[in-house]
DNA sequence: GAGCCGTGGAC
DNA sequence: TGTCCAAGGCT
């Protein structure tokens, strides 16, 4: 048991550590912020160089809407939703008047859905408590929904230019190195907030936060880390210890459990399809989900029959794996033909034609992919 | 503090 | 194929 990541407790000669840190200088934001200027990203929330040169301020909601969605979730992965979402909500007013259930079928697909529903909130919040206008200090902006202490501090930082500590996965990778800090996380957090503050300059605050993010996401990366390239080459006791993979130690994870359930994919003769709406809290809240049993059982076929929403003819489409962040679910999928709508209080009969524009989440996408493989642009 | 909460890409 | 992980927050 254990087995994941269990390594990661190999031992490190601590002394060698103290030794090598002797011989270094401190590190220092400024050849950083060099570095990030010569080797700047340009990304769709970002204001160029030369535009922030002229004076030009990110705006705040774009920063906010960028980081929310950047929480768990890679660079690549954002950029489609939040072309999406500046697209159909331009300010962060016209988000706090939409539907929610619109706000959770235009962030179907990108997961963590409680961060959509909290994305709502704190636009209602921003609205409501702040004339439309964002908090622009890290107290403030940690009271609203969705915002904890890395979005607080990156929004305080980028937006508006406050000399907030961020700290990410990144920030936490570059600094365990730079001083080879061997407390395994989380518990080795606060120290390392408190290298990051010290670090933290006055003066381009924000550049400084992303610098380091960018340096943790293109050269101070989990594995093969550039290291010729980073501009704190000379100060990083992990480089010094030949070594810098070592770092950051993290605790063991957990085994991930098998769950397993069954799916049922109804379709009546006009076309349509009964859904569900889950309910607003734990696993996919608030998102839409074809009939389903409880994700506990080991499914067999006297139990299937009984599970299904309703009796029918139902026919066995084989089984979709689904892996979530603790458990790895294991989904029979049953498909049948149906005449009418029963069940339609339970939910409602959707045409297939338009589930594109429903909140479902991927898991839910493959179960009906599974039965109907042509329910999908691919 | 530790468990819960998605997804897709890289290796 | 399995494993890790990516600009975390909430309870």
């Amino acid at each position: 048991m254990d087995r994941r990541g269990s390594d990661k407790y190999r031992s490190h000669p601590l002394h060698a550590a103290n030794d090598a840190q002797k011989t270094l200088e401190p590190p220092s934001s400024a050849p950083l912020l060099s570095w990030y200027d010569r080797h700047h990203r340009d990304l769709p929330w970002r204001v160029s160089p030369s535009m922030a040169a002229r004076g030009v301020r990110p705006d705040p909601y774009h920063i906010w809407l960028s980081e929310v969605m950047l929480q768990q979730t890679t660079v690549p992965a954002v950029k489609s939703y939040f072309a999406k979402f500046l697209e159909r909500w331009p300010t962060v007013k016209a988000l706090a008047e939409a539907p929610t259930d619109d706000v959770m079928a235009a962030w179907a697909g990108l997961g963590y859905y409680a961060r959509a529903r909290n994305l709502k909130k704190c636009a209602e919040a921003v609205a409501r408590d702040h004339g439309g206008q964002f908090p622009d200090t890290e107290e403030v902006l940690k009271a609203l929904p969705g915002i904890g202490d890395y979005t607080a501090a990156a929004v305080a930082a980028i937006a508006f230019d406050r000399p907030a500590a961020v700290m990410d996965g990144n920030v936490e990778r570059v600094i365990s190195r730079l001083y080879a800090i061997s407390t395994p996380l989380p518990a080795a957090k606060p120290m390392m907030k408190a290298k990051v503050a010290l670090l933290t300059p006055s003066e381009r605050p924000g550049d400084f936060a992303q610098a380091m993010m960018d340096l943790g996401a293109t050269i101070c990366t989990p594995k093969r880390p550039a290291c010729s390239l980073c501009p704190f080459r000379d100060n990083c006791v992990a480089l010094r210890l030949h070594d810098p993979e070592h770092f950051p130690v993290k605790a063991a994870k957990k085994d991930r459990p098998v769950r397993h359930g069954a799916a049922f994919i109804a379709v009546n003769e006009a076309g349509e399809m009964l859904l569900r709406r889950r309910i607003d809290s734990g696993l996919l809240g608030g998102m839409t989900e074809v009939p389903t049993t409880g994700w506990t059982a080991r499914i067999d076929g006297d139990a299937t029959a009984g599970a299904a929403p309703f009796a029918a003819d139902w026919q066995t489409c084989g089984i979709v794996v689904h892996v979530f962040t603790h458990f790895e679910l294991r989904l029979a999928i049953f498909r049948a033909a149906i005449v009418g709508r029963p069940c339609a209080d339970d939910g409602w009969w959707e045409p297939v034609t338009n589930l594109e524009a429903q909140a479902l989440p991927t898991v839910m996408k493959k179960a009906i992919a599974q039965a109907i493989p042509r329910a999908f642009n691919q």
